[in-house]
DNA sequence: CCGCATCCACCACGATACTG
DNA sequence: CAGTATCGTGGTGGATGCGG
């Protein structure tokens, strides 16, 4: 079928496999979080700081939503100040050497993609 | 640093580079259009009927955007009845890897995130 | 058959202000 | 420090109709 016999299953059920896990994790933050705590536990404010242009809101909610997926867990101590700390669970960890796979596909094509765009761009219309 | 020593200048750099492939690919469709094309050549009206629940303008949307970029070739053939041919890059290629490696870990960890989000809701507020 | 144009609904996201 | 609440906006994407 193609170069890829083994992996039948996910375009065979029409790709409903792949849009469940994009639904989930294609959103604007939800890797780039997962990436950032490859490091180990970190504070609410320590990723904040390591994301940049984040908003307080978005960390919040993404964070929420990771946890409710069971990717990170979240420890709360009652001190004061207050401390949150944040920590893939062994799911979440699984999901770095995908995301950095393409990451590393982007490192490795961002320029021609640009290139394309740019020549694509100057020739004809604008996109979205 | 971590687990991926050699990836640091993904996350060195604030994580822009990811941002900059996800802002690009991470869209509702790109993905998995790029893998129903790991087939080969495909006509407009088959790759609609390949990926079940795409509507019309948002194939044509992801199309452009992938040809703009350089993923893949469109071929319009003038005939009667028309005839609209769609086919991988080399660049579009090299992106079936990683989205099947992400496809992978889908269906490894699904179930569980699908779990996971269940308990979570039973047990609190609903998220997004 | 292909796919563009228009209209419209929704929600992702950001900015800001306020709380424990 | 670590959120929650509220509001406003733009982009995403669905439905429909038309044009090549």
């Amino acid at each position: 079928m193609s170069q890829y016999e083994d992996t039948c299953m996910i375009k065979g059920d029409g790709g409903r496999t792949l849009r469940a896990v994009l639904d989930r994790i294609c959103d604007k933050w939800t890797l780039l979080i997962v990436v950032t705590l490859d490091q180990g536990r970190l504070r609410f404010t320590d990723l904040q700081r390591q994301v940049p242009g984040i908003s307080q809101r978005m960390l919040t909610l993404t964070l929420r939503n990771l946890e409710r997926d069971g990717l990170l867990t979240r420890t709360a101590y009652a001190e004061v100040p207050p401390r949150v700390e944040y920590e893939l669970t062994p799911t979440g960890r699984s999901l770095i050497a995908p995301a950095l796979t393409l990451a590393g596909w982007a490192i490795e094509h961002i320029a021609d993609i640009e290139a394309s765009r740019t020549a694509y761009g100057e020739r004809g219309k604008a996109g979205r």
